[in-house]
DNA sequence: AAATTTCATTCGCTAATCAAATCATATTTT
DNA sequence: AAAATATGATTTGATTAGCGAATGAAATTT
């Protein structure tokens, strides 16, 4: 009974890959890519932001925002409007198409979990809280003080 | 109770966001980037297999699996040979140096996850299988779980 | 022997991504 | 005020990933 590591090593994987497959099929849904639609939810979650913001909360550079805010203004699905105050900065805002893309394709994952989430006992609603939280934790505690670890370096540094 | 729907949203998105992160910086640290080393560690796992199965346990297509051969090949970390029987299949195969990065840099994530599970007292092991193993199965519920997909190498494979 | 299937590879194309350079507009220093 | 510096967005140039269709080579089937 020892490798529940394993085990849970397997669950983890097989979650990974459910959100990915998720995610492509829900690009082909609308068109869009994975990452074009995430910057389109963080533009109508914040109804009004900078690519420079775009770029922090996505995750990516400032120079990919731009190339993806593109295609969604291609789209018609954002807008962009120069500051006013400040002319260096540009304003990035979903459009009514924009939140009805949103509104029509909903993220189908989120909605099959909320949905049986909800459909849970609720001793084991708390369970998978409580389990999620602490796999959580211990993956992020990872992250952060596994930097010596990574630099084992060298390997193919020249 | 709305809010553990949302909690335990949230606690997913943070186990998406750690594993996304470690990708990439164990790419940086490798030289390698995250499909090239999923690739690698399939091919360290399975000793000798063809670019089919590499495509099919990768879960790219087949075109994609030869390109990215060629760049582990390029770098000597896996060889290419024709199969003797049947000339048309080629078998991978990972070159000392391959299996070298993979022991010198192997995935933190799990490292990190493994150590930490296990230091967990009995019951709480329990729960995070228990948990995790539900939420996976909430999550395929959704797609068609396509089990030879799922096939990904290294953690399950014995 | 001819047709079909099966693999791997090549080719043409799109998308994502980054770093560095560029351009326009503040803000700060001298 | 003029010059220097800083900031924000974009452009440019490059690499990587990925797909589908076409190609070529080698079985296998008819």
């Amino acid at each position: 009974m020892e490798n529940r590591t394993q085990t849970s090593l397997i669950a983890l994987r097989r979650i990974l890959r459910a959100t990915e497959l998720n995610a492509r099929t829900l690009a082909r849904a609308t068109g869009l890519t994975t990452p074009q639609l995430i910057v389109l939810e963080i533009v109508a979650a914040a109804t009004r932001l900078t690519p420079k913001d775009i770029a922090a909360r996505a995750g990516v550079g400032q120079a990919t925002a731009t190339a993806l805010v593109d295609k969604l203004e291609a789209r018609g699905l954002v807008t962009r409007t120069r500051g006013e105050k400040d002319r260096r900065v540009v304003w990035v805002a979903p459009t009514e198409a924009g939140l009805e893309m949103l509104k029509a394709a909903p993220d189908p994952l989120q909605r099959t979990f909320s949905k049986q989430f909800e459909a849970l006992p609720d001793w084991e609603q708390a369970m998978v809280v409580a389990a999620l939280e602490k796999v959580g934790a211990m993956l992020n505690a990872g992250t952060i003080d596994a930097s010596p670890l990574l630099d084992v370096g060298a390997v193919d540094r020249k």
